[in-house]
DNA sequence: TGCAATGTTTCCATAATTTGCAACATGGAG
DNA sequence: CTCCATGTTGCAAATTATGGAAACATTGCA
């Protein structure tokens, strides 16, 4: 079949997409403190820094975050506040409706 | 390398994953007017009945849409609406920050 | 009962994503 | 300059996502 969706609604799929991994949800997260290297990211996900770097690259692209070079390190930061509140509606009402529907206990 | 990373962060990224598909942001976008079959769905978007078939349900299984049988129809309708606010948030900040950088790059 | 309309599920082929490893690039220190 | 630390990119394998076709399920109606 023939698609017909306008790409306003391509474009706003790829912003989701760019948050549909664990990892760079997780990341974002991190960010919200402070700026972080590659390096450290890496760490803390458990994951490669070809693969932390690449996940990057992906919220780069979105624009969720900038990047900056400081000596050897790059150093990552938030720049889409708005990603949180997207969290928080989230956390408020999807997973909430989930919980009740699925009878998942509640997590902090 | 091990994963470590929270569930909390699995769960939202699963969320965002029901939102990382052209058809599926369109399919939400439709029902904000109003409730709609699958099969108007369906040829909406230019796709098989099938296929809307399991986009709707990966949306109800996030908690996005609710479905109820009428007659030989089912019919499908937005119950959380800060996901129109989500979108929003997408074409204010994020977007726009996209454009800013891959249209005028050097600029801070 | 039989039949048509609508949806869902299953199967399969294709496409996209993710990861680690290795190679390469960049910047700082000696 | 060389050496080292940090990041990025290329590659291949494994996993996952997507869409169409067909089979199956459910409802309404004659």
């Amino acid at each position: 079949m023939e698609p017909t969706i306008p790409r306003k609604y391509s474009l706003r799929a790829e912003m989701f997409k760019a948050l549909a991994h664990p990892a760079r949800i997780y990341i974002l997260d991190k960010l919200r403190e402070r700026p972080r290297c590659v390096c450290e990211l890496a760490a803390e996900i458990g994951l490669e820094k070809s693969a932390a770097s690449k996940h990057l690259s992906q919220l780069k692209e979105a624009g969720f975050v900038e990047d900056e070079r400081r000596g050897t390190l790059v150093e990552y930061r938030l720049v889409a506040p708005c990603v949180l509140d997207m969290a928080a509606c989230a956390e408020g009402t999807i997973l909430e409706n989930r919980r009740k529907r699925l009878e998942i206990p509640g997590e902090g």
